[in-house]
DNA sequence: TCGTAGATTGGGAGCGCTCCCAGTATTAAT
DNA sequence: ATTAATACTGGGAGCGCTCCCAATCTACGA
């Protein structure tokens, strides 16, 4: 099993090595007969065509990358992002392509991240989860490199750039709707980081909602979390004053942590405050009492991201597209629906 | 920005390729005038190598492998993986190399991702994440494509690749003794699977523990475990009719499930059933009761299987290592400890 | 049977880099 | 100033593959 080449094959099987370029590439134009006898012949040795000769002559490397920016630091502390690159990988499968994977930690990685990112012959585009303000930098390095692009949220400059998103406004607003159906007065929410797009739209949703409905917006009742579980538990204990008798947290891992402040509290789930999350993972229904939540279709979006991406190198059509994937609120008991109704 | 070459920027250097490529990986035997220039050059026209040419011309890629085989398709539903992930990312943007992930979700991916991970010019080395038996396949699949590999968690064949590990029995040991320390009489606990090297020890090092202390060993005191949090739910109510007075839970999550069929059985933490997990990740603190359990160093695992495959890509010695990370036995609220003593 | 369009096939010319070796410049010692 | 080391530098020969084009076959109709 030594290193084989196109050449050894070919010698083998008594044929040219464009031959078996050919075979190996599935292209048409090769005799039944001899594709036959150079696919034995690639079987019984195990031969695999070297990557690195295959991308330098065809400027294709068949691997894409995902970019996680150092804003997302936090990034092992929510399962948002573990689920997501999950549904890059399994896409990445499915369409034969090879993932590399760039965490960015430190400020210092960043800087050796960058180039590598963008260095031409590693990396046939690269998708970067985004939507803070930090994250504009590299999206507009990648655009420059002229790299086939997809942000997985939506950037805050999204005019030029391909993105898959949640209408998260609205995915918002429909589970203060829900709050507000059931009858709660004093509604709050933990919302995510003020320099993110999504902490931004679902605060949004959660002010649209309460305004359609009539009622006024206390900025008593609006904390801000950084979507940790510690986050949500301080921004809990900042509400707590202003008695809400409902929270919408922007995630469930805030929700989470919003809940144990509320329990140390001494009050009572859903009784005295209720609590709508938001992602639907399986951390939902991990505590002692489920969670009512917003789903959204965490492999689906690592999937359509793949799959925006693999369309742009492969058609080399680069207008910005967007998918916008739905959501779903999912009733369970922390909102108090059952014995509400 | 267009594809620089190192010709091009040889010419507007005034040197030849070769004299760029010196400087560009750092040769002596450059005059410092000329590598100033070189230098300048490169950095004003943002040149950067392609990946695929020097990786075709040295044989090495700079690009190592995680590969997370079928067997931990639980992989997102416990946190320890994607800590595990970080360490080695981490590792790698330490040592300028880039991580390429493989994460096996079904069969059939499997098989597109064998031959990817041994072919030639993709992969410098890989790391396995493995200890199921399931897991030995791929194993020796890689020790005969001669690919260097470090395995991270010790397969059920050690004898002749590295792996990074941390001592299971003993550390398992020491929680048990803890417990057996603090007085309590009916000792349960939950494992991981039977089929990989650490359920095993772990069971091992409860099993080991009672032996030492004079105590029986009861078949209906051990209940065995998925590391899901669902699995440590169920494996809970199968140890209730033998009403454990503490359970030692071989992952945190499995100790999260079982709290919760604890408390869904109307038992108080600590005071009728006292826990103890392994791991410490985040999810130890995050739950209303604090857990006590053992802290593995999960990014310095990481960091020790980069750096354990490195040496073996750099120096070509391929002599299996190991190496076993200390634990530490984290006491929280879940044991009693501080109600007890 | 012959000619020809169309299907196959082979080989050359790179892709952009590293590595080796031979040549040239520089330095130090005489 | 001369010579022998020694320090630099340049260019050729690949690495193993793809792609193009020219050459060879094949099959079919006349």
């Amino acid at each position: 099993m030594a290193d084989l080449t196109l050449e050894d094959i070919a010698k083998q099987a008594g044929v040219s090595r464009s031959t078996v370029s050919r075979v190996v590439n599935n292209h048409p134009n090769v005799r039944g007969k001899v594709r036959q006898r150079v696919l034995q012949v690639i079987e019984d040795t195990g031969f695999h065509p070297n990557a690195a000769a295959r991308t330098l002559a065809s400027q294709r490397s068949w691997t894409i990358g995902l970019l996680l920016p150092h804003s997302v630091s936090f990034f092992f502390t929510d399962p948002y992002y573990p689920h997501l690159t999950k549904g890059i990988a399994q896409a990445c499968n499915q369409y034969n392509y090879t993932l590399a994977l760039f965490l960015v930690g430190t400020k210092e990685d960043e800087e050796k991240i960058f180039p590598r990112v963008s260095r031409k012959g590693l990396l046939d585009g690269v998708i970067v989860q985004a939507g803070h303000h930090g994250d504009q930098e590299i999206i507009g390095h990648l655009v420059d490199a002229a790299m086939p692009l997809v942000v997985a949220g939506r950037p805050f400059r999204s005019d030029n750039v391909s993105y898959v998103d949640i209408d998260n406004v609205n995915a918002a607003a429909s589970a203060v709707s829900h709050l507000v159906r059931l009858g709660y007065q004093r509604i709050g929410t933990i919302t995510g980081p003020a320099n993110s797009t999504v902490g931004l739209d679902r605060k949004e949703g959660y002010v649209k909602t309460l305004k359609e409905r009539g009622r006024s917006v206390d900025d008593s009742l609006i904390a801000e979390g950084d979507f940790t579980e510690a986050g949500g538990y301080y921004a809990m204990q900042k509400l707590l004053p202003a008695r809400p008798d409902a929270v919408f947290a922007a995630s469930d891992i805030m929700a989470i942590g919003a809940m144990r402040a509320a329990r140390e509290a001494g009050l009572n789930i859903p009784d005295d405050v209720a609590f709508v999350g938001f992602d639907d993972l399986p951390i939902a229904t991990l505590s002692n009492i489920q969670l009512t939540t917003i789903r959204q279709p965490v492999i689906q979006f690592g999937v359509k991201a793949v799959e925006l991406l693999i369309d742009q190198i492969e058609t080399g059509n680069t207008t910005p597209r967007r998918v916008i994937l739905d959501t779903e609120l999912v009733i369970r008991e922390s909102c108090g629906a059952s014995r509400r109704k």
